[in-house]
DNA sequence: AGGATAGTGAAAACGACTTTCAAATGGTTT
DNA sequence: AAACCATTTGAAAGTCGTTTTCACTATCCT
């Protein structure tokens, strides 16, 4: 039994053909942010016939199992990537749209500082730095 | 002339009367953070009678006049407020929906540390901080 | 293998937001 | 103040991303 099997099984999801080629695609994505369009057109590139409307459901069932996570850029609308272990941060390109990641620890503890100082207990957070990158400079 | 009058013009838009009580009601929401849907309804406890439609073009126009800032919170949708001089970012109470503004410098030379690494210039940020505030953990 | 249960595709519904268009308003000119 | 014209407006229709509905199908358990 493959590993993606093992996952949606842990999950608590049946292991259907949709989720297991979506997951395969959200993995082979390699850290690239999809929308759910995204998803759908590479599943019929290999010439899967998935509807639409269950890309979104099982996106938004591996979000809720804690498999994928969503951002919001800055247009509004979803991408998703597959959940890393290590939490990382984005800064994107407003013209080409290309995202790196980065990680930094100074910032993290400043944020629980912040929190600390209002009260607030952090469940999450997210940080997006926009602005050119190299090329589009 | 009011001081709404004079920055409408500067703005370069005319002085009419949806954008002067929608400056306004941005005004008097002293940095609560609303949607066009609150404003809309905002308008309407004040009796005026402005079409939603209005509301979004006028917000779109304050925002690219610079006069408000569009943020888009978890949930996706857009939420406004007035442009205020200090940058500050933002920590929100996934309950009860508070949100506290903070600024911290640490985290802003920490950003630009990082973007220069990745050869990005920065145009804008934006942070978000989750969690639950005082009162509702 | 067979049946309960959960998952699926297609189409309709949804909600936030934008566009269209005829009527109204603001600013300017006389 | 009257007339003019470009800009702005409200209402309704239209988008677009996303969700729901429903009849059908696949998965899993025995």
């Amino acid at each position: 039994m493959s590993g993606e099997n093992q996952e949606l099984r842990a999950a608590g999801l049946k292991v259907t053909l949709p989720r297991v080629k979506i997951m395969q695609i959200l993995d082979a994505s390699e850290g690239r942010h999809m929308s759910a369009e995204d998803v759908y057109k590479a599943l019929r590139d290999s010439d899967e016939d998935i509807g639409l409307a269950t890309v979104y459901r099982v996106l938004t069932q591996f979000e809720t199992a804690g498999l994928v996570m969503r951002h919001h850029f800055e247009g509004g609308h979803s991408v998703f990537e597959m959940m890393s272990e290590d939490h990382h941060d984005h800064i994107v390109c407003t013209k080409c749209g290309k995202v790196e990641e980065f990680f930094d620890e100074v910032i993290e503890a400043q944020q629980k500082i912040q929190a600390k100082a209002k009260g607030f207990t952090i469940s999450d957070h997210s940080l997006y730095i926009y602005g050119l990158c190299k090329d589009c400079q």
